[in-house]
DNA sequence: ATGTGC
């Protein structure tokens, strides 16, 4: 079964696939990156593997000392988190889900709505950090205060499902917002400018490269930040709202843009996740489903051939343009009606319909040896970025 | 996904 081999072009290194249907173009940004100079052991692509900017969402792929700037995603850090609470008394109907829907877009920015002002206060690690830069310590100073305990926009959301057993869990995905975007951007440039390869890696040995290591792990402690700083708010008015406590056991939290030093094949590697997630042998993780339907709480299996990984979520089938040409609204309002959600938006949403993504249930089949299913999660009530 | 420059 899983995974097929690709096998290696002459020069480069063989790909995994973990997809059942592996898009043309995503092949093709596959085998850009296993003929990189700096690419080691195999590349491996995540079963929600789909095209993108450069390099495919849900590509994994290993250097011993190359930092690939294009290769980690626009969103540095980009994340989900998820807390449980206990079941509800009453059933939760409309009557409860909607005001607290409206009372939760109250409290958290969403879009590109930013703190006013002089925003809100960073913790103290993250005030003023050690940038690589001048340019981007301002950027950080100017952008971190009003981005703290923002959503963001495109497929980031924070959402109340039910599991099985009737309990109740806040699930939220946003990442490092502007702050990483420009970290993000800065090394890009860095890289198309000095870098190694086509697709420009910068080598740890030179100051390059640690300096991009050093700002990509900033800009994951900011998302990490951002969710923790969301989360407060959200945990504090459901558990309010519902007369529910949260478990602080069941706390849940993944990002999938990132690299990593990690011991692999019995070295230690640099290993990019655009799109993907590490998860040890027997770490919980989270794999969101599209909007309106179901998410999954996971236990990774530490597959080696996988760099201990899986997917990030259920992985588009259109892009964004094809999902506004070919889902009609009515189809995402049938789509949602279970689930409370601002029915204002249908028209511009249609980007984020279920129909846009594959099906969250084939892709956990496809990395059945990559992780185990704990909980469906079924989505209640959603608020998008 | 993002802020910024066209």
């Amino acid at each position: 079964m899983m995974p097929r081999i690709l096998p290696a072009n002459p020069g480069a290194v063989p790909i995994l696939v973990w997809a059942r249907a592996l898009p043309p173009g995503a092949e093709k940004q596959l085998r850009h990156i296993a003929a990189q100079p700096y690419a080691v052991e195999h590349v491996a692509a995540m079963p929600d593997v789909h095209v993108s900017s450069g390099v495919a969402v849900g590509t994994v792929f290993a250097t011993e000392h190359h930092v690939v700037p294009g290769a980690l995603g626009g969103d540095l850090g980009c994340g989900v988190s998820a807390y449980r609470f206990s079941a509800p008394e009453t059933p939760l109907g409309r009557d409860v889900l909607e005001p607290l829907l409206a009372r939760l877009a109250r409290l958290v920015p969403v879009g590109d709505t930013v703190h006013r002002g002089r925003g809100v206060p960073l913790p103290p690690e993250l005030e003023s950090p050690p940038l690589s830069t001048q340019k981007l310590r301002h950027a950080w100073e100017r952008l971190a205060p009003r981005h703290l305990g923002t959503l963001g926009g495109g497929n980031h959301f924070l959402e109340l499902d039910r599991d099985a057993e009737g309990h109740v869990w806040l699930l939220l995905h946003t990442g490092s917002r502007g702050v990483g975007a420009a970290i993000a951007d800065h090394h890009l440039r860095v890289a198309q400018a000095q870098g190694e390869g086509s697709l420009p890696g910068l080598s740890t040995r030179s100051p390059e490269g640690l300096a991009c290591l050093a700002d990509t792990g900033l800009a994951c402690r900011f998302a990490r930040a951002n969710r923790d700083a969301i989360a407060a708010r959200a945990v504090e008015v459901v558990a309010e709202a519902l007369g529910v406590a949260p478990d602080p056991e069941s706390f849940v939290d993944v990002h999938h843009n990132h690299v990593a030093e990690e011991p692999h094949f019995g070295r230690m590697l640099l290993v990019h996740r655009k799109g993907a997630v590490g998860l040890e042998a027997g770490q919980r993780g989270l794999i969101p489903g599209s909007m309106g339907t179901a998410s999954y709480v996971v236990e990774g299996r530490g597959e080696p051939r996988a760099f201990r990984s899986c997917s990030h979520g259920a992985g588009r089938v259109l892009t964004r343009t094809e999902a506004r040409a070919r889902i009609r609204p009515a189809a995402l309002e049938h789509a949602m009606r279970r689930v409370v959600f601002d029915q204002g938006r249908t028209a511009s949403l249609v980007e984020e319909a279920p129909a846009a993504y594959r099906d969250i249930t084939e892709v956990l089949e496809d990395e059945a040896d990559l992780l185990t299913p704990l909980r469906r999660l079924t989505p209640i009530a959603v608020l998008k970025g």
